[in-house]
RNA sequence: GCUCCAUUAGCAUAGUGGCUAGUGCAUCCGACUUUCUAUCGGAAGACAAGGGUUCGAUUCCCUUAUGGAGUACCA
């Protein structure tokens, strides 16, 4: 049973993938490699309408950068290909006509005008239009007229949809694996279209016939398929088939107020939505987020371990997960908690690679070569990490060591530049001057005894320093910031200080 | 409206028919750093409501409320 398990991710190529579809692909991955099993990429473009070019390689770019990879897909085709829905019309041609033969499914002409008509008709009665069993018969379809005039109308190059023809009085039992049994009454289904006039197949009949071809074992996708899933298991049925299983996985929620996440949460919240950017709405990868950040958040978004670990590698999480897990209610996405997990993978990686991650902003800001040798800009990055979530966060907190700072914090020069302040950094400077040995320690020391000595005090002295050398109140240890940039520059930048201030 | 799904603190969640309901993020306070948005320590904060079943329910059942999804010739 383990070794036979193969599942799919499903996406239509209507645009760029966001996260919640990343999710979905993520956990069909994680199922296949926890049960040494297949995963697999299908394309569900079906809709000629809503086509959209470049979402396809958007779709395997995004995956591909966070470490999703398919054993089946349309760029490395298995044994049950094509892998484009588009690619796969003689098979749902033949498909439908086995429903027809079977009388599962039936010819309807109504035109898409007078179903809407229906529809609102119904709605203004306060009624819901379903196309089933209590208004077929009076429809135009070739339930409700001879063989004769339905040939004949077929024959016309009338455009014509196929319908499935829902059973009546039957009390469905269906079964989701993170759900339990779920009951439905078939009556409240409709007849659903399988086949449209342009001659591809809707999402349900694709589905289930690429589904069963490509021998899915597991179907794991979004909540948003629940209401469908009594139609997929009649269809299987219909055909004679054995169903898959299923899993509902929960939605991912606004991260304020009401209904899913969608686009415009990320633009008013100021977090991606996408993996990847996407026209000129940045991505996660562009907005500095490892991939590794992003695979954790998202595979903790609707599911736990159940124990209080939180920071998962890929491997971690092939090796905890389990569809068990999976939570039923709606998984509120939280932007505070992504740049937390950001924080702490940043923190794991090692010098060098935050290193030359970091080289090419320096150059942008057109620091000088000779400050950028690799142990001194490792040095400073390993100061300054602690508390950066993003590589792009780096220049912030340390341009200080790379160019004198151009300006100084209004609020702190206010509080912390008195009168005297001048004559005390004066002295300083001479203090320093003397002072050969520029380590932070000996600086230190040198400096602390100066002012017990003339009796002033830390904050008299430190603060201003620290002012001077940085531009503001904040930064690592001010004496480690002398040592790095040298004795003839901090003195240089106190004396300016005195002079501007 | 109808069908289905859900409901533990601000948020994400763990957990149990009976010991002080656990954790993370956020919040507040303290410490450190005589800088801080970092780090460390501490605090506050929850079983939606009402009925049952039971010796006993946050845990099982029902009802209500609230939230979500679907209700297309879209997926």
């Amino acid at each position: 049973m383990a070794s036979t398990v193969r599942v799919r991710f499903a996406p239509s190529p209507t645009g760029p993938l966001h996260i919640g579809g990343v999710r979905t692909a993520l956990f069909n991955y994680l199922f296949a490699k926890k049960h040494g099993g297949t995963c697999i990429l299908r394309i569900e473009d079906t809709d000629q309408n809503r086509y959209v070019p470049g979402a396809e390689d958007y779709i395997m770019n995004a995956l591909e950068w966070c470490g999703i990879a398919f054993d089946e897909s349309p760029k490395a085709e298995g044994n049950f290909g094509p892998y484009r829905q588009s690619e796969r019309k003689a098979l749902y041609r033949e498909c439908i006509e086995q429903l027809l033969a079977s009388g599962n499914a039936y010819y309807a002409f109504d035109t898409s005008e007078k179903l809407d008509f229906h529809r609102k008709d119904h709605e203004k009665k306060g009624k819901t239009f379903i196309y089933n069993w209590h208004n077929r018969s009076k429809l135009d379809n070739s339930l409700s007229m001879d063989t004769n005039t339905l040939n004949e109308r077929l024959n016309s190059g009338e455009p014509y949809v196929v319908r499935f023809l829902s059973p009546e009085n039957r009390t469905l039992q269906l079964t989701d694996i993170i759900r339990g049994t779920i009951e439905i009454d078939s009556n409240t289904l409709d007849d659903k279209v399988l086949f449209k006039s342009d001659g591809m197949p809707t999402y349900h009949l694709a589905n289930i016939v690429d589904d069963h071809l490509m021998e899915i074992s597991h179907v794991i996708r979004g909540e948003e398929w629940l209401p469908s899933l009594a139609l997929h298991q009649l269809l299987y049925d219909a055909f004679g088939w054995d169903a898959p299983q299923f899993a509902h996985l929960p939605l991912i929620m606004k991260p304020v107020g009401k209904g899913k996440l969608s686009k415009r949460d990320g633009e008013k919240g100021g977090f991606p939505v996408f993996p990847l950017s996407w026209n000129d709405t940045t991505g996660y990868r562009e907005a500095g987020y490892f991939p590794e950040a992003v695979v954790n958040f998202l595979a903790l978004l609707g599911w736990n371990p159940g124990t209080e670990q939180e920071l998962f590698g890929m491997d971690d999480l092939i090796e905890a997960f389990d569809l068990d897990r999976v939570n039923r209610s709606g998984a509120r996405f939280d932007p505070d908690k992504t740049k937390w997990y950001n924080h702490q993978y940043l923190q794991q990686r090692s010098t060098e690679s935050l290193v030359e991650d970091f080289l090419p902003i320096l150059n942008e800001h057109e620091v000088p070569a000779e400050l950028l040798g690799s142990d001194r800009v490792a040095t400073i990055v390993d100061m300054v990490k602690e508390r950066a979530t993003f590589v792009s966060d780096f220049w912030g907190l340390s341009h200080f060591f790379f160019k004198r700072p151009e300006t100084f914090d209004a609020k702190a020069v206010k509080k912390q530049w008195k009168t005297d302040t001048p004559d005390i950094m004066n002295r300083l400077l001479d203090v320093l001057k003397e002072t050969d040995a520029f380590s932070s320690d000996t600086v230190e020391g040198i400096v602390k005894a100066w002012i017990k000595d003339n009796d002033f005090s830390f904050g008299q002295v430190l603060a201003p320093l620290r002012l001077v050398i940085v531009g503001a109140m904040q930064g690592p240890h001010v004496f480690d910031i002398l040592a790095i940039i040298g004795k003839k520059e901090t003195l240089a930048r106190i004396d300016r200080a005195i002079t501007t201030l």
